[in-house]
DNA sequence: TCTGGGGTCCTAGGACCC
DNA sequence: TCTGGGGTCCTAGGACCC
């Protein structure tokens, strides 16, 4: 058998991955529902995330909650409550930055830790380390996560996903080949249905045929992002571990039913997609220099268009003309829409406003103003306290710390 | 995956310049 | 009508991920 790598730990990475992120989370919640046929989605109606109990009786994610109802009767089936889970993610990450100084928050359930030269600190294999991160993960959030090691992010990936839930697996570089015989190309992270099919063409049907490939034929038919998946296979790190700062673009987009070709309801779709786009950018401070619109056709066919923003905005109110123009450019009439999407993109730092700063800042804030007024317009007098949390809203209170809008006076 | 929603990265090719 | 090479910047669209 061919050794792709000479050394067993070069480098430790571990991939730590929630086992049923959602429904851990609503379980840990509600340890009433532990151990039973669980899962969320129903506001959407589709099964997003399930128990391995409810795994185990054939429920799968995208079904919907009505056929999952028949095959798993008496499954507990709940609102999604994306607000509880960033807060165990964020939990989550907490836990792990006390193990090592470099990791990547990859999702909301996922992360990379680089665990290299850990074990005199943490007194112990690098297993030992990983079952540590468990337990403790498991003690202080009660949610169980499965944890991969390798000597590469790929190699890392395949062994989480190994053994699950609860998984700890670590492979060597001395036992890579040994791992990756069983792993069907399709199977590897980042390697998606196009380029599988590509590979079987040569005969490459799992992880390990593809590590065998000649680097030749590796870069004469493929390329960047699937050079590095080769080579990281073969146990050499290419992949760098990314420190992701901020978003690069803030999107909304909601699909309706029955498709419309009324051009009417089709903008004020899109006019409420931008409106959550902009919520959003503001939450995290942003404003963006450019926007991008699409529409979905019956048919799934996409048309779109960006345009750069005179000034960095996240105000709908600021925003709505160059919407209109966008729209009307993309717009056909007659046709059937299933979908609009608002992207803000540019994405820049706002500024903290003060009243004693020049003119075109106080002006600024005038607009944010207006944006308020019309926001209160159309959804009612107080929907931008909807930031606040507190349930009797005290305006004397809660002039001064308005999260939506972070205006110090 | 008869198709939900929110993201990131890469590349080919056009525009423009010397 | 013929006819260079080479560089950079930008964009749309593809592919993939959870």
């Amino acid at each position: 058998m061919q050794v792709l790598s000479i050394h067993s730990w070069p480098q430790a990475i571990a991939h730590l991955d929630a086992d049923a992120f959602f429904v851990s989370c609503e379980q840990a919640v509600k340890p009433e529902l532990k151990g039973k046929c669980v899962a969320v989605g129903k506001e959407r109606g589709i099964i997003t995330a399930l128990s391995y109990e409810a795994k185990a009786k054939g429920v799968k994610r995208g079904m919907f909650v009505s056929d999952a109802g028949k095959i798993c009767p008496g499954i507990i089936i709940l609102d999604s409550n994306y607000e509880t889970y960033s807060l165990f993610s964020v939990r989550m990450f907490e836990i792990l930055k006390r193990f090592s100084p470099i990791i990547e928050e990859y999702s909301i359930d996922e992360a990379f830790i680089d665990l290299t030269g850990l074990r005199r600190l943490h007194s112990g294999s690098y297993e030992d380390i990983a079952l540590k991160i468990q337990q403790t993960i498991e003690k202080e959030l009660s949610i169980s996560v499965s944890v991969g090691i390798s000597i590469t992010k790929v190699l890392a990936k395949i062994a989480s996903k190994y053994k699950k839930p609860r998984g700890i697996t670590a492979i060597p570089g001395k036992e890579i080949h040994l791992y990756l015989k069983n792993i069907p190309i399709e199977d590897v992270w980042g390697i998606g249905p196009n380029t599988a099919s590509l590979l079987k063409k040569f005969n490459v049907k799992t992880a390990l045929d593809f590590a065998l490939k000649n680097e030749s034929f590796v870069k004469q038919y493929l390329s960047k992002p699937y050079i590095q998946i080769y080579n990281e296979l073969k146990g050499n790190p290419s992949i760098d571990f990314i420190k992701r700062i901020s978003y690069k673009s803030i999107s909304k987009a909601k699909s309706f039913y029955p498709p419309s070709n009324e051009e009417k309801f089709i903008f004020s779709e899109l006019l409420k997609n931008l409106e959550l786009a902009c919520a959003k950018a503001r939450r995290f401070n942003l404003a963006a220099k450019e926007l991008s619109v699409f529409l979905k056709t019956q048919d799934f066919q996409v048309s779109g268009i960006k345009v750069k923003l005179s000034s960095p905005s996240a105000m709908p109110l600021m925003l709505t003309e160059s919407l209109r123009e966008v729209f009307l450019k993309i717009y056909k009439p007659g046709y059937l829409y299933r979908q609009t999407g608002a992207v803000l993109s540019g994405l820049t730092e706002k500024i903290q406003y003060s009243l004693f700063d020049d003119v075109s800042k106080i002006e600024k804030i005038t607009d944010v103003y207006n944006a308020i007024d019309n926001i209160n317009r159309r959804f009612g007098r107080n929907s931008v306290h909807l930031a606040a949390s507190s349930d009797s809203y005290s305006l004397s209170e809660q002039t001064t710390n308005l999260p939506l809008l972070d205006i110090k006076v």
